[in-house]
DNA sequence: TGTCCAAATGCGAAATATTCTCATTCTTAT
DNA sequence: ATAAGAATGAGAATATTTCGCATTTGGACA
């Protein structure tokens, strides 16, 4: 295990982050840090590369864009990261926070609600067996009015 | 009714095509006329802007891609194709014909199937409720790989 | 702890997909 | 047949994402 000394006689592990990252065979960068702190610590769970390249210009993180889309997509492949394409066509990302949701969006303010439900999940791989399909992934998002806009 | 003389003593109604354009509240246009035929006498349900205009091209119906994409957003609008955003990012439409449907996708091969179940649709207007939205649509796709790929 | 090298970054250019602008052409009501 | 407004085509513009390459950095190892 990595052990760095940052006081006199304290043994600190390296951070959360730095240990997600390598457990991910990605190499602990500080851009890579940062962007990982970054959606940690937001109370918006789903943004897109440049919501994420202008929120963290704002709290003084720059980060190039380009970084942030090419660590999204290896955040992506790692696991630690979701990639969605709702309405409009364009990627949002999401922390992976390990439990397997889908989504509900407002169409008139983009509000984004999470659900899981187990019959819907069961139905899907019905179909897939009676298509053929080995199921590799699936998006299912419901679009409508939330309570606050209608 | 309007009527058409195109041959001596013979009357002929407009075709189709014109009249749902027209029951659509848009004018027969040529380039309406030809994308939608098109759509109808095409084998391949599901289709890029691109498609389209490369499709037409190819069959000696040129229409500027700009009109491709005006078009196709119109025929939405008016609910003669649906638009549907799988991965990737661009859109691909289809003719709609009335009766709705999600989609099972091959990451292989593109291969695109149609299913429509009873419980999942009903499961999300549960859930729907349960969140206070009104649903005003929605997307499910189930991606996999299909028999001829695995 | 210092050195070295592959890997990562930042920047601007390029690629993609889509929309817009505007001069010209077409549709349709009269 | 005409005229007015709507639609089209062509290319410019925009938005999103990726790429190329010079420079920097992380971390393995001396
Ligand atoms: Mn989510
Ligand atoms: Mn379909
Ligand atoms: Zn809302
Ligand atoms: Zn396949």
């Amino acid at each position: 295990m990595t052990i760095k000394h940052y006081l006199p006689g304290i043994m600190m592990k390296d951070s959360n982050e730095t240990n997600d990252l390598q457990k991910a065979g990605l190499k602990a960068t500080l851009p890579r840090l940062k962007i990982l702190k970054f959606l940690e610590s937001t109370d918006i769970r789903h943004l897109s590369a440049e919501d994420v390249y202008k929120s963290m210009l704002d709290s003084g993180d720059e980060v190039g864009l380009a970084t942030i889309y090419r660590v999204l997509t290896q955040f992506e492949s790692a696991g630690l990261v979701t990639r969605h394409h709702f309405e409009g066509g364009h990627s949002v990302f999401e922390l992976n926070e390990g439990k397997h949701h889908d989504h509900i969006v407002c169409v008139k303010c983009g509000k984004v609600e999470e659900f899981y439900d187990e019959t819907i999940e069961e139905r899907q791989h019905v179909i897939a067996d009676k298509n053929g399909f080995n199921i590799t992934d699936h998006a299912l998002t419901i679009y409508g009015i939330c309570s606050d806009c209608k």
